[in-house]
RNA sequence: CGCGGGGUAGAGCAGUCUGGCAGCUCGUCUGGCUCAUAACCAGGAGGUCGCCGGUUCGAAUCCGGCCCCCGCAACCA
């Protein structure tokens, strides 16, 4: 088995600030990210931000600041959430790393050495009232939702075009190839028929002279890349790519055997399991081994947004369930690749439920039960089983809890059926015994629970080790 | 006939691929317990599985039709 792991999660565009979803995201990426460690494999797990195009060119000319000062800004803010969330990545990659631009402009051209890319007139709709470029999409009754009624311009350039039509055969021999190339099912078969419908070429680049904050284009100064050809680079430029040969085969992977995980949301089905997949095949390079497309979090079964004022960032749930309680509430919000549901008030519920009466309590009781005992512990080797093990390599990561649950059921009733208090006044055998079970199993629980929750778990075997009483989680009102 | 997802107990969901007693968590009701974070344990109530039809010994599951809700519709992270 290769003892080399590479995980990657989409990187966020800096023009907001960190997204729930995300934080769901990467704390899917590096609870598996953890569990491989366990498993005694090298780990590179990916993550960073995507700093070029239009949106913060705009933003920061808003602002009134240079475009690196502000991405600088917000990039600090997501690299927060490494000790937010206590995560475990190793790389950090920001798209306007000089090593990331050169990737890119190195990918282009071998792209374009192969004959992927070539010049077009591009039509763009304009509005004159908001000087802006407006996509079909934005307009409502063909007219710019700000300025109705006002005629759309229509402007021409020309821009660098991938030929993405050119793919579609070998995308769909990839797919077939893969049986499970994406995860869940459900999307692979919808980015199936996406590209056996027909593929689009797509532009690729802009004209500096209206949008000068992305890499320039090889071998012409008039133009930029379109931020997503730039940013699907990360993956590679992360890794050293094109200098470091010998790192990108390790964990990127080879034609034959690729070995490259990725994560992202659904509205990056396409960008990644197509357009950058093409794009890899493209360069001749090897393609990713899997991508899992997680659903949406919706609150209370409306869409998150900022206009509807419902929103949830990660930093408030810290604020209000602490690391690990967030780390577990955004595990345990609903199956993998379903849309989930979250609100306070169920948050508060299950945190309430699972963590504070459930294994904050249980470890409580058993505290104080064995405060005057010394027992011989019997550590448990056994990590994981296969079951779990399958459960984690498709991201089924509620499941996996669900079960380490179970013991915590399990002991509750075991306490409840052998009454150690009473035990402890007339039968010392027998007490130590049921002692030894419970310690066991709390042991046993700290160990599943290093890769999910990992402060918990040290916690648990802190108290375990001085008999000294902790609240694990603080009850909420 | 644009593409896709969903409709299962008061709430949130699993089960549908591969047909076999309708399940889980929360809430609720009743009882028990006192080691523990007003926590824990047991038992109960609660469902025409969106609707109609078909296949089958048997359908939440397979097939056909319909209704309702939600995303996306390509260069938008």
């Amino acid at each position: 088995m290769k003892k080399e792991f590479y995980i990657t999660t989409t990187l966020p565009y800096v023009n907001a600030e960190p997204h729930v979803g995300f934080a769901s995201e990467i704390v899917l990426a590096d609870v598996r990210a953890r569990f491989e460690r366990i498993l005694g494999k090298e780990v590179i797990f990916n993550t960073g931000t995507d700093e070029h195009g239009l949106k913060i060119w705009q933003k920061a000319r808003e602002a009134g600041v240079e475009a690196q000062d502000y991405v600088d800004e917000y990039a600090a803010k997501f690299d927060d959430l490494k000790e937010m969330l206590e995560l475990s990545y190793t790389n950090f990659i920001r798209t306007t790393d000089e090593n990331h631009k050169k990737a890119a402009q190195e990918l282009w051209k071998r792209v374009d050495d192969n004959g992927y890319i070539y010049k077009k007139q591009y039509k763009v709709k304009y509005c004159v009232g908001c000087e802006l470029e407006k996509t079909d999409s934005e307009l409502v009754d063909r007219y710019c939702p700000l300025h109705p009624g006002k005629e759309l311009e229509i402007i021409e350039e020309e821009n660098y075009f991938f030929k993405f039509s050119a793919l579609q055969d070998k995308l769909l021999e990839l797919y077939k190839n893969n049986p499970e190339f994406v995860v869940p099912n459900k999307r692979f078969n919808e980015i199936k028929s996406f590209v056996e419908r027909g593929l689009e070429d797509f532009s690729i680049s802009r004209l500096k002279t209206k949008m000068p904050w992305g890499v320039p284009v090889p071998n012409d100064d008039d133009q930029v890349m379109y931020v997503w050809f730039d940013a699907l680079t990360n993956y590679i430029s992360t890794l050293g790519w094109p200098g470091n040969q010998e790192n990108f085969e390790k964990f990127w992977g080879t034609v034959d055997a690729p070995n490259a995980i990725q994560i992202a949301g659904k509205d990056n089905l396409r960008q990644q399991s197509a357009m950058w997949q093409a794009m890899l095949l493209a360069a001749e390079l090897p393609t990713s081994k899997q991508v899992f497309i997680n659903g949406f979090i919706g609150v209370d079964g409306q869409k998150m947004s900022k206009s509807i004022g419902n929103v949830i960032s990660p930093t408030e749930m810290v604020e209000n369930f602490g690391i690990d309680g967030t780390r577990y509430l955004l595990l345990t919000k609903g199956t993998f690749g379903e849309d989930n549901d979250i609100s306070w008030e169920k948050m508060t519920a299950k945190y309430n439920a699972d963590l504070a009466n459930g294994l904050g309590n249980l470890t409580s009781r058993v505290i104080k039960l064995s405060e005057n005992l010394n027992l011989e512990i019997e550590k448990k080797e056994i990590i994981f089983d296969e079951a779990s093990i399958k459960l984690v390599e498709s991201f089924d990561l509620d499941k996996v809890l669900e079960n380490i649950w179970l013991i915590v059921r399990e002991d509750n009733k075991y306490i409840e059926d052998t009454k150690p208090w009473e035990l402890a006044k007339n039968n010392e055998d027998e007490f130590k015994k049921v002692m030894k079970k419970l310690i066991e199993d709390l042991n046993f629980i700290s160990e599943l629970l290093i890769p999910f929750m990992p402060e918990t778990s040290e916690k648990i075997k802190k108290a375990l080790e001085t008999k000294e009483r902790v609240i694990l989680f603080e009850r909420m009102r």
